[in-house]
RNA sequence: UGGCCGGUAGUUCAAGUGGUUAGAACGUCGGACUUUGACUCCGGAUGUUGCAGGUUCGAGUCCUGCCCGGCCAGCCA
């Protein structure tokens, strides 16, 4: 099985990143150094696929005694904002990862500007006067090479006047932009004379209006693993043709130290699931989620709201390892890791979500039991607790039929059950109501099998859980479904929100809970028995959130019944 | 349309320099156990390794062609 218990255990125990560093260490191009970085941009909440990034970059630090700093990649004023530097930050130490340094793209912005004087007198930069319109025209099509820009030839120095000027904000946005002289026949479009600097009269959330001029990405991500001295810098695969202007920015300036290398690799996709943040964005501003938090949103704080331990995502990114194919992965997958991670810590409680009276006809009238349950039978030294029983109790409605089909082995007139850490009782009547609705059971008990024992040996095939109606607490419940029904959103094309789950969150009033329930801290997740692990709310005590059910076999039972019903026999 | 990167069970990944019956997990099915139809344990099933040729004693691995998918023609990252 998986180990769960660190976030550094892979199911290969390799990959191909891993491999290039060992061979790398290994030829002593790193002089014995490995540093990595996560760069995300401060624009959105991180998600499940920054999760992917994070852990590999954190974790291959770790497993390599190296550094792994965290850099905001803040070269675009216009998207970006001071609070998501917060919430970043935030959500990395949640998953578990101290960045050795917070630093920021920004911080190099007058390096990265002496470094295109630089390029400028060396003839391989100029300022161009097209517009963005004229430039796209130019730089041709994948068959057809583009033509140079009628500004590609000015002398150095007057590049360096317009390149100053540019800087002191003399011109208007989009008038002018500083680009490589590469080739604009190459067969990469990247390399077609790409653009270092555009003009912004925008407000910088750090540097403020100090500049009128931005790098972009392709110019600045470079040059600051360099400058941080980042050995490995690993990215997703869009980025693979920009692998050769990576390298040719770096090859053309004096730098110290080795060079970085870029590294490309698949970023996670998820069924029925989005990680796009524009997607995200229009969900949190259509109100078709409470916010970016949710429980049913992929981010990082919507998954812990909704209970998922940072640990079990460690240990599902680490599972899934790294692979240059994009794939997508399962969503049961991460379920199945939330799931072996809280079986082994979540405390058991009983909670009904859909009462259905349950009385115990020959019980002591007015008798209240203290009876001692299992914390947790995965872990002794969880200890036990107590639970009042009574004659009234609540059953879950589904635990009882009239009329039970084959293979339901759960309570109906005439047979006994074990109430867990109760009694064994069996149903002599029931109730209904005038639409003929069992509103109400009756059992009897056996006092000898209290505490779920069975002194005589007699076997029952099923055991309920319950509440005692007088001692429970109401509360609400809220249960998630998909957040898109399709298993790949807007995979073909389509707009992703056409398949949002109109039914994915379903809110279940009057649920019942044992005592001892009202204690749970927010945000903390237990087991409630047979249901699945639930999550209370932080901030609101009243709800709780389911994080996953438990794996259901009759469940599954019910669906092939269903399935072969509707079929012809044979 | 050109270039780059890919294509291995239902799904996601493994299979040193070509070398026995191509493995694992999740899912699925069956059984054991069980005071959770959970957990745990045991077992089964599912593959023309995208297709077609070629090299070789031997190809998932190398070569050629084709097919399919992703990415690239932002002054986003």
């Amino acid at each position: 099985m998986t180990d769960t218990s660190s976030g550094s255990t892979s199911n290969s125990g390799t990959d191909f990143i891993r491999e290039k560093i060992k061979a790398d260490i290994a030829s002593g191009r790193l002089g014995g150094r490995v540093q990595t970085r996560f760069p995300p941009e401060p624009n959105g909440y991180p998600h499940i696929g920054h999760a992917k990034a994070i852990c590999l970059n954190f974790s291959i630090a770790a497993e390599f005694g190296g550094v792994c700093k965290l850099r905001f990649d803040d070269t675009n004023p216009e998207t970006e904002e001071a609070s998501f530097v917060d919430v970043i930050q935030e959500d990395i130490r949640w998953l578990g990862y101290e960045p050795d340094e917070v630093v920021f793209a920004s911080d190099y912005f007058d390096q990265l500007a002496a470094w295109a004087v630089d390029l400028i007198e060396a003839g391989l930069a100029y300022v161009d006067d097209q517009d963005a319109e004229a430039m796209s025209l130019n730089r041709g099509s994948f068959t057809e090479p583009g033509t140079n820009s009628p500004w590609r030839d000015r002398s150095v120095e007057e590049n360096l006047d317009l390149f100053a000027r540019m800087r002191a904000g003399e011109f208007p946005e989009g008038s002018r932009t500083l680009r490589a002289k590469i080739d604009m026949a190459h067969e990469n479009m990247q390399m077609r004379d790409p653009v270092l600097y555009r003009i912004r009269h925008a407000h910088h959330y750090r540097t403020g209006d100090a500049w009128h001029v931005y790098p972009t990405y392709d110019w600045a991500h470079g040059q600051s693993d360099a400058i941080e001295g980042v050995t490995h810098s690993l990215c997703s695969l869009e980025f693979d043709t920009h692998r050769q202007l990576y390298d040719w920015c770096l090859e053309h300036l004096d730098l110290p130290g080795v060079k970085p290398e870029q590294t490309e690799f698949a970023r996670l996709n998820l069924t029925h699931t989005v990680t796009s943040k524009r997607v995200l964005r229009s969900l949190v501003e259509q109100g078709l989620v409470d916010g970016w938090d949710d429980p049913r949103m992929p981010t990082l704080r919507g998954l812990k709201r909704r209970g998922y331990p940072a640990e079990a995502i460690r240990a599902f990114c680490s599972y899934i390892g790294v692979a240059r194919v994009n794939g997508t992965h399962e969503i049961e997958l991460l379920e199945s890791f939330v799931r072996t991670h809280h079986n082994k810590s979540a405390l058991r409680r009983m909670a009904v979500l859909n009462p259905l009276e349950l009385v115990i006809d020959d019980w002591p009238e007015g008798q209240v039991v203290e009876l001692d349950a299992i914390n947790n039978p995965e872990d002794p030294s969880a200890g036990t607790r107590k639970v009042p029983f009574t004659g009234r109790l609540f059953i879950e409605r589904d635990d009882f039929m009239v009329d039970p089909p084959k293979k339901f082995f759960r309570l109906s007139p005439g047979r006994e059950v074990r109430l867990r850490a109760g009694y064994f009782v069996t149903c002599t009547s029931f109730d209904t109501d005038e639409s003929g609705e069992v509103v109400r059971v009756h059992c009897s008990h056996d006092p000898d099998t209290r505490g779920g024992q069975s002194p005589d040996g007699r076997k029952v095939k099923a055991t309920l859980h319950w509440v005692s109606a007088a001692h429970a607490v109401d509360t609400r419940v809220a249960l998630y479904g998909r957040l898109f029904t399709d298993s790949h959103p807007g995979a073909d094309g389509t707009d992703p929100l056409e398949s949002i789950n109109p039914d994915s969150r379903k809110v279940l009033t009057g649920c019942k809970l044992e005592p001892i329930l009202a204690e749970t801290p927010g945000g903390e997740v237990v087991q409630y028995e047979r249901l699945g692990y639930f999550a209370r709310d932080p901030d609101d005590p009243d709800l709780w959130h389911r994080t996953v059910g438990l794996r259901d076999e009759w469940a599954n039972i019910q669906k092939r019944q269903a399935k072969s019903k509707g079929r012809p026999q044979r």
